[in-house]
DNA sequence: ATAGGCCTGGAC
DNA sequence: GTCCAGGCCTAT
């Protein structure tokens, strides 16, 4: 699910379910849950109230009143899905955190790569990230000066979360066909105009994607991604796709430079 | 920079 | 069966 604008649209639901509510009950469900924590301290956050839910890039952090953070992340298929402590768990539930008026945020995850952390009060985590796409201090020239650094190509660069936090896979592919920027070009040769037409391109896609109603990143809306071999919707070239750095990439060789 | 690992399901 | 997957870490 989870590039920035679906871990939004999930923090808000779980924030509505759990905000301001005390933690009666933890459920660990999974055992990968514990390549980051052990189950006995994941339920310690039982009795705690919940002062806080916020994103930043694809991380979610929920303050506890007794100063502590529980930090989770999607990875590649995560997402909460909230019920009643009384309904059956979700096929794929992973952990569950019942609150004090019997309403159940659930992390459902095929996949089982979600992460659950927990950090001790005082201690904020580094999470390592660069600038929200909507952070005003994030221009055309402060990226283009980060930009100007990296000799890689400008596709696996914008999936490095200190660049830009929050982008994933398939947003990076939609912001360069955007912004008619090939997915193989240097990001250090990209020119000031070029950067900006990203930038641009970049805010539209997320904000256009965030406005929209969550379900996945519904196929269709999508230019390039997942569309090898169909036609460009600009310019007819069928879309290719290539590998970088491990990850598919799509894009049109007619129409992005 | 690339490959492999974490996990599992779904499409073919 | 095989391949792929919206993320990210570690080792080579």
């Amino acid at each position: 699910m989870p590039e920035l604008p679906e871990v939004e649209s999930a923090v808000r639901r779980l924030r509505d379910a759990i905000i301001n509510k005390r933690i009666v009950r933890v459920d660990v469900l999974h055992p990968a849950l514990r390549r980051r924590l052990s189950p006995a301290r994941l339920r310690s956050v039982r009795g705690m109230r919940v002062t806080h839910v916020e994103r930043r890039g694809k991380h979610q952090l929920i303050g506890l009143d007794d100063g502590r953070t529980l930090h989770a992340h999607f990875r590649m298929t995560g997402d909460w899905l909230i019920d009643r402590a009384t309904d059956p768990l979700p096929r794929f539930a992973r952990a569950a955190i019942t609150l004090d008026d019997g309403v159940r945020a659930v992390l459902n995850d095929p996949r089982a790569l979600s992460t659950l952390d927990l950090h001790a009060a005082n201690a904020a985590p580094d999470l390592g990230l660069g600038p929200e796409p909507d952070d005003p201090a994030l221009t055309p020239d402060s990226l283009l000066e980060v930009l100007s650094r990296k000799r890689a190509p400008i596709k696996p660069v914008l999936l490095d979360q200190r660049v830009i936090a929050g982008l994933g896979n398939i947003y990076a592919a939609e912001s360069l066909w955007h912004a008619r920027i090939s997915p193989s070009t240097r990001a250090s040769s990209l020119t000031r105009a070029q950067v900006k037409r990203l930038l641009t391109a970049i805010r539209r896609v997320i904000a256009r994607a965030t406005g929209a109603r969550y379900t996945d990143p519904s196929v269709s809306r999508l230019a390039v991604y997942d569309r090898a071999g169909k036609p460009c919707r600009r310019c007819g070239t069928p879309i290719e796709r290539i590998v970088q750095a491990g990850r598919s990439t799509y894009f049109c060789p007619g129409c992005q430079e």
